[in-house]
Parts: C-alpha cells; structure tokens; sequence
RNA sequence: GUCCCCAUCGUCUAGAGGCCUAGGACUCCACUCUUUCAAGGUGGCGACACGGGUUCGAAUCCCGUUGGGGACGCCA
C-alpha cells in the first residue's frame, strides 16, 4: 500500500516518484483515450484542448484515441452541434479512431448496469420529489450546512413509498472513511465520504444520468486514460465510488486546468471561448492552433515552435502544468505568423481566394491567381492572419484604376510622379526581373542624385495603393511588365490632369 | 455556506534545496538590417503574493494569511 503524503504527491518531484510507482502502464497496456463533448453549442476552445491531449497522449503511447457525443440530453443536445464539433475536430486535424459513439443509444446498457446495482443491494429508489430535493437544498443552505441529498431513503421501506411518485434510483455511497483520486496532474486528491451524497443514477423515467453514463462507456470502451477539463474533478470522486461498486477498474485520471480569459475569469465568448470555425474565419491555420493550445498549461522546457510531429514524440501528462491558463490573442497571432511563413504557398493561395472573393465580390481572375501565387512569399511574410493576408493581397486583385490611400496619395506628388515618369521611360525594355529592376532603378538613383526610396516609394504608391506591401521590385515582377506600366501611368497620369 | 484546486515578469512558462545575480517566449521600447512594412539580429523594461517556520542554505519543503478558480442538479 502506498502511503505518500498528500504533499509529497503535489510535488513536481513526488508526483513523479508516485506515479512511477503507482501508475507505470504495464508493458503489453495500451492506451485507450476519449474526447468526450456534449453536443449542446459549438466546439470551443477549452474543448479543443482537451481533445487535442488525448489525442497526443494516444498518439504518444501508440494507442487509440475515441471519440464520444453525450448527447443523453435530448432537449440540449442540436445536430448543428454535432457537426460543429465534428468538424471542428477535422479542421484541427485530430481524428479519432472508430466509430463515433452516440450515448444515447446505449441507454438500455446504462439502465442495465444500474439494476444490476439495485439488484445487488448497492442502489436504492429514491421517492423524493424535485420540489422537495429543492427544499432540502435550500434548508442546507440557509442552515450553512453542505448541500447534499441527505439520504432518505437508503433503509427506508420501499412499502412507504407515496403513490404516483416515480422513483428514481441513487448508489448507496459510502457514508465514511474517504474517496481518493490519484490524478496524474492534480495529484492524490482526497475527500471525506461524508462529502459526498448519494448520486442519481437512473432518473424517475428510467433514463441514465450523466455520472452513470460516463462510467458504463469508458468501462465499456475499455478507456485507459480520462483526461479532461478539471470542472470534472469532483465528479470523479463520484464516479470512482460508481466503479467501485461495479468491481471495474479506476481509469488514470488526467484533469487538466481550465483556460482563462485575459481578466482571470472563467473564459466567455468575450474573451474567445468561441467554437474553433471562428478562429479559422478569423485567419488562424490550424497547426498554429494546436502548437498554441499545447503550450497553454503544459510546456517542455523552453521550447516554443513545436511542430505536431514533435509534440507527438513530446507529449506527455507530467508536462501538464496545475495552474489555470489565460488565453491570449496576441501570441497565438505571433505564432500563426511563424506558421504562415512556413506554410506552402499553394496551400496559401488557396486559403486567400474565397477571403479575395468575399471583398471583390466576385471570383479573382486566372491572371489575379497567378500573381498571388508568385507574389505569395512577400505576402506572408507580413502577416498574421489569413484575413491580414488577404487584406494585403488585395492589391494584387484589384482592377486598375487603383484606389489610393492617404500615404499612398501623400508619396505622389507632382515631383514624384515626374520622377516615377522619367523612371518608366526606363522600363519600357528592362529585363523583367526584380534584380534586374532594382539594379535599374539603383542606377536611376544614382544617376539623378537621392535615395532609393525617392523613386521606391512613389513606385509602391502607384503599383500597390499603399505605402506599406511587400518588395516594390518584387511586386514590380509579379504583376508583369504590362499591368505595371499600366499602373504606373495610372500615377504619372494623374499629375497631368488638372487639378 | 461546504468541499476541492491553484499562486514565478502584464501573459504563457522553465525551475525536483546550493547550478538562480531566477532562464525562455509573447507584448512593449531602443538599436540594427533596410525601398516601405514585416521577418531576422542585438539590447532593455519586467516576477518568485504575504507572514511565519524547517535548513548551513528556500522560488523549491511545512503551516497560516490573502487573492483567484472549480464543484456542490432526476445538466453534461
């Protein structure tokens, strides 16, 4: 019997020592992981990284990881919810093994498992009515006494039952000694029994609970390993007493702290607890997620860019830190920039086109396609999000006349634009490449006396609209030679209209 | 109210009694590179919540305080 102290469990040093005494899968056990979401709303954040633990620590391990809607409540429980968070999963590239298991349709094993119980002496009927479980809660309450059912009719004769009341039927709980957790990541948890009342199990119409459901799947799923959001802390205290009862054995339990908002509090919609198609609406690429969300409560030393592969080969519970997180916009967005410039730029290209067809208002041309794809290591090199991309991009989509911008506007005065003249008569047979131009219009400089910018930057206002964009010279390549002494006239024309 | 959990820069974190004058990353600032803006490079600002112990020595172990979070449904 291990008999380490509550602290020595807490300890980095101890919980490491207990766990390699206690909790060492044997050799030949495979690990078997859960996602298991209730279909009430979309997949948010929390959700998300929850999943994505179980499926790294399956992953890990070489085991399988599963996939689970509790959907027993049938009034919350939305199909447009379902496949928000089936496809939210997809998006995030965390697929599951198996067959998706529906919880609902296993209610008839649920109700089975909890006569056995009845059966067996280790449940009772319970007569109560809500209005009175309600009373008794209040009295609780109001008396400052722990709100619990108060076990009423544990020994009482079911012959006294009232007529027309529907029981519903509880686990006889113990009433002493204590319940313990030995949690991977909260450490060894303990309660005293008297803490804890005697669970729902089957309500009055015979329809499992959710303490009930969830012990019979992840037995029946034969499920090696629960990691999930610690709110489920002290319903695996619950949920522990229900195993014991059955004689099955505890899963490892891994309650991971929950995410924060920026201000401490439980995270709201406010904060960015929205489902994960908000984040790829607003530009995020779903490897920049995962790496985020990884590194939200759990870290491996000082590393920061993990790709998926090494996360894998990384992943474990013991990096999991106790402590709750706070989500913040602004490294995810430092971390989706790393991404995007990592990423392909075919993939890119075709992340941005509906992005460009949404503000054009109508699909870009073959010719804008290929400028985007030639252009693309300029523009992400300069961008955090996939919706920046595309705003930066649009330069390249948009027919000419180009709108200026006020820098843009401000860059053009008349002596730029005579400048900005003299340089094109120039390019009429330069060789079109960025070098080339560049050392062309180094010459001109040079030639003419000042900086470089003095022609770039009138050069950019006329080509981009912008002062800001990628490379003038490599924006000068990208557009061609055609569409660019079109834009540039466009410029130099202007100076000659009156004013 | 009862029970449980947590506490290192603003944020994410490293930290297993001496490697800590506390490291990295994001943010911010400066410099650098430079045709703009990014990216990159260099540097800077910035933390062990507080109080007691234990110890030769504490960010680290113990107790307490304070602050935060979670759970207390015939929801999941």
């Amino acid at each position: 019997m291990l008999s380490l102290s509550k602290h020595e469990g807490r300890s980095g040093h101890g919980r490491a020592q207990l766990f390699r005494i206690d909790f060492r899968p044997a050799k030949d056990m495979t690990v078997v992981s859960r996602f298991a979401p209730s279909p009430t709303g979309f997949l948010h954040i929390g959700g998300a990284r929850t999943a994505l633990f179980n499926w790294l620590f399956a992953k890990h391990h070489g085991g399988r990881f599963l996939l689970r809607i509790e959907d027993t409540d049938r009034q919350r429980s939305t199909q447009a919810a379902i496949e928000a968070i089936l496809d939210g999963l997809t998006w995030l590239g965390l697929d599951w093994d198996g067959e998706t298991v529906f919880q609902s349709t296993r209610a008839a094993r649920h109700a089975e498992v909890a006569h056995g119980l009845l059966d067996a002496g280790m449940a009772y009927r319970c007569y109560c009515t809500p209005q009175e479980l309600a009373a008794m809660r209040e009295a609780a309450r109001a008396a400052g006494r722990p709100v619990r059912y108060d076990g009423r009719w544990r020994d009482r004769d079911p012959a006294e039952a009232p007529p027309g009341v529907a029981p519903a039927v509880r686990l006889k709980a113990p009433q002493t000694g204590e319940t313990v957790i030995a949690d991977r990541v909260q450490g060894e948890v303990r309660v005293g029994n008297e803490q804890l009342d005697d669970m729902v199990l089957l309500r009055a119409d015979d329809s499992p609970t959710y303490m009930l459901s969830v012990v019979v799947d992840d037995h029946d799923m034969a499920i090696t390993h629960v990691i999930r959001g610690d709110d489920h802390l002290t319903n695996a205290f619950r949920q522990s007493q229900l195993y014991n009862a059955l004689g099955w054995t505890v899963p490892v339990f891994a309650h991971v702290p929950l995410i924060h908002g920026p201000d401490g509090a439980k995270l709201s919609k406010r904060h960015g607890a929205l489902g994960v198609e908000a984040y790829r609406d607003m530009g995020y690429l779903p490897e920049a997620l995962r790496n985020y969300l990884l590194r939200l409560g759990w870290a491996h030393g000082d590393d920061e860019t993990i790709d998926t592969e090494q996360a894998i080969a990384w992943f474990d519970l013991d990096g999991i830190g106790r402590s709750p997180a706070r989500f913040d916009f602004a490294k995810l967005d430092n971390l989706n920039g790393y991404y995007l410039r990592a990423a392909a730029d075919d993939r890119l290209v075709g992340l941005v086109l509906p992005r460009l067809e949404r503000r054009l208002g109508y699909a870009p041309a073959a010719a804008v396609l290929d400028r985007l794809r030639r252009g693309m290591g300029g523009l992400k090199a300069r961008a955090k999000t996939l919706e920046e991309l595309a705003d930066n991009a649009l330069f390249y989509a948009r027919p000419r006349p180009l709108p200026l911008d006020d820098r843009a506007a401000a860059l053009l005065t008349p002596a730029a634009r005579a400048r900005l003249g003299r340089f094109a008569g120039l390019l009429v047979d330069a060789e079109w490449t960025a070098a080339a131009l560049e050392a062309a219009a180094r010459a001109f400089v040079e030639a003419e006396g000042g900086k470089l910018g003095d022609v770039a930057q009138p050069l950019r206002a006329a080509l981009t609209g912008a002062a800001v964009s990628p490379g003038v010279f490599e924006v000068l390549e990208v557009l061609g030679r055609d569409e660019a002494m079109a834009r540039i006239d466009d410029a130099v024309d202007a100076a000659r209209a009156p004013d």
